[in-house]
This record gives structure tokens, sequence and C-alpha cells, in this order.
DNA sequence: GTAGCATGTGAATTGTGAATCACAATTCTT
DNA sequence: AAGAATTGTGATTCACAATTCACATGCTAC
């Protein structure tokens, strides 16, 4: 029995999300036209009707991912109005994203990423720089207001905010889900806002 | 004209580092016993002299990243007695090794690793775990000696050092080499160094 | 309702890379 | 120097995955 015919648009985002799914469980080794075919329930040559090429879905699913990001920013970003909350916020919700779904790393981490086509990791380098400047963006506001230390160089804080996030993740990948996500987030925040902060909320010294 | 004869233990090593020369320059996705018997002058089926799978090469270059992560903590502790500047020199250091090869992070991001053999993983796992604990025991080294607060907790402080290290390592890949890592150098260690040191070397606010 | 377009299908094609094998050349032992 | 062990070689097999193609079927406009 065929498939139900579906318009284009649907099933390309139907492919999308289903390569993202797969390659949380695979990896982007595991990354198959066939394997993502199958979780969209047509046959592989099908996905040909809405993607020129694999390397076509890979964009498509870059994308999705920079969408995700920012929407997260987006949602921090109304939710609360101080800054430095706002930060906190953003560290709560991507660890909880990405310990989640462990896609994101790995696409971005993938060599089909460092070592395909330079686009592709321009591409990476613009999602990823992106998401720095939205970052800053929060910091320097938290500047303007005299919540952030003035002395605090928003590139480098912003990196440093990224440098919370990214050995967790990893950590919790590597070790299966035996990292204390929860004690991290806990110890974390607090020595990275003294680090920043103008008066942190707790004075320990 | 066949290549010359040469002892399984050479080749061994032979085969191994030019496993990593490759992972350098194409990723473990370009990792190919084709390619590595290229670079040691040998044929593809040689190689099945010195090695049983690919999966066992791979091993083998796990093995040598450890063993250079920990030469290089080794040789800081040699080098310097002071806690905080073992740590300075541990964070130059490993910047710089870092960015000359990219091969250290594809390997431990790569999918061959977090989808292989559990083995694998757990080993990466371990490779992690144990530098960690290195770093942690530098740490507390300074809690002891005064030099770095109390409240500190090392495994924090530890993941941190990473963190200052992973994302400017990905920036840098990811940019082709137009990140400031030199900079991120100069602004990043202080911020750190703030965030732990009893007394910070420069007082500034 | 029928022509034309969009979507789905299975078979066939092609490429790639790991692994095996029988044989050759070299080195070691004695 | 003979024989055994080690290492190197080329041809070959095997599995797997991307892509193409000719054909089938459903959908939409007129």
């Amino acid at each position: 029995m065929p498939a139900p015919k579906t318009q284009t648009l649907q099933r390309q985002e139907q492919i999308t999300q289903a390569a993202l799914d797969l390659i949380n469980v695979s990896g982007v080794t595991g990354l198959s036209i066939a394997g993502i075919a199958r979780r969209v329930g047509i046959v592989p040559s099908a996905l040909y009707r809405h993607f020129n090429s694999k390397d076509a879905v890979l964009d498509a699913v870059l994308d999705l991912i920079q969408q995700r990001l920012l929407d997260n920013v987006t949602h921090v970003r109304k939710k609360v109005r101080v800054p430095l909350k706002q930060l906190k916020l953003l560290f709560t919700r991507h660890i909880a994203m990405l310990s989640e779904s462990q896609a994101i790393p790995q696409v971005v981490f993938s060599d089909a990423v460092y070592n395909g086509q330079p686009d592709r990791r321009a591409k990476v380098a613009q999602i990823i720089t992106t998401y720095l400047k939205e970052v800053e963006s929060i910091i320097e506001s938290g500047r303007q207001d005299g919540t952030i230390r003035k002395e605090v160089a928003p590139a480098t804080a912003a990196v440093m905010f990224l440098g919370m996030i990214m050995p967790a993740v990893v950590l919790w990948n590597v070790s299966g889900g035996t990292f204390d996500m929860a004690a991290h987030e806990r110890t974390a925040w607090p020595a990275y806002e003294r680090s920043i902060a103008a008066h942190p909320s707790e004075e320990t010294s």
C-alpha cells in the first residue's frame, strides 16, 4: 500500500524532523536515506521528490537547529526581563534541550560539517556566531543597566557561557547519563554569575 | 616495489600516528584503511598484519590521545609549582595543542564514539574523567595552600576549566581560524581566575 | 472526466570501503 | 643454507548506501 500523497512542504518538514530524530539515535553517520524514509513511511526513492540529495536534507536539519536555538532565546527574552535572569533561564533551558536530544551537538561536531563542503562549515559557524551575538546582547544590556560589571567583555563572557554548557553536555552524553547535570546547574551558575555580576546574589566570601 | 618489512610494534605506532594525522585532515569519517595505508607506505591489506580491524586502530588512536593529554598535565606539573600557574599554563598549552590538531575534538565528538560500541564510549568517558580528575587535583592543591577559595567546588571548577577550552576550540575550527584565539586567552583566563582565586592577580573592581 | 502534474514505488546502477585469501618476498632460527 | 615465521601484495568478495529511472497512482484544473 503506497503512502498517502502529501504536499512537498509538509513532507519536507516530516523528513527534516525524522532526520533529526534519527541523528538522536544513530548519530550523523547513522543518518541514511533509507532510515529517514522508513521513519516518514515512504520508500527511499520517494524522498528524492522532496529533496535533491542527502546533503540537502542535512542543510535543512541545520536550519531547523538554528531555529530551535533562536526560539529558545526569544522565549527567554519574553519570559524574563532582568538580563542576569535571562541568562540563567537560557542556561537551564539549554541544558535541558541538549540533554534530551543529543542531535544538536552531534551535528555541530560532526565531521560531515568539519570536512564537508565549506558552505556547511560556514553555516555552522554562522549559527554559533548568531547565537553568541544574542548572548552578547543580553550581557550588554546587563552592562548598561549596571547589573553586570563594566569590565566584562561581552564576547568573552558569551563564549564562557557556552563553556558552561558544552562540557556538561559532552560529559552527559559520554557518561551515558551518569553525570549529575542538576548538580552542575546548581554549582556552575553561581560561579559564572560571580565572574560577571556586579552584585552576585549570594556574597559567600 | 614492496615496502620494507618492519616490526609490528613500530608499524603499529606508524599506523596510529598516520591515523591521527589523517583524522586531522579528513575527520573521522575520512579515516579509511586505504588512507592510512597510503600514508604509512604499505598496501591496505598489509595493515591487517598489525591490526585486526579498523576499530582496533581507532582504539589505539584513543590511547594515543589519552597519552598526549596526560603528558601535557605531567609537563605542566613539573614546570611550575603554584597551582594557579599550573592551570594557566595547562590552559595555554591545551589551546595550542588543540588548535594545531583538530583531531582530538574530532575523535572525542565523533559518532564513531557516541554510537559505536559502548566500550568505546566508556573509554572516552574515562579519558575525559581522568583528565578532569587531574585538573581537580590541581585545584584541590590550590585550596589547600589558600590560593584558591575554599568555597570553590573542584569538580565544578574543573568542568568550567574545560569550558574555557572547548568552545574556543570549536569556534576556532568552525570559523576556519578566524576566531581570535590569542584574545580569548588574554580575556578568558582573568575571568576564570577571578571566579576561583582567593586573591586575583589584578584587582579590577 | 480527462489531461497534466505531483507523488509514490520497486528494480537497477553505481560507488565505496572493510575484510579475506592465496601467494610472494623478506627475515630469523638453527 | 633449509625451513619456519613474519610481513607485504593484488585480486576479490561482501555489504551497504546514494541515486536514477521507468512506471504506477492519486490529485487538480479546466
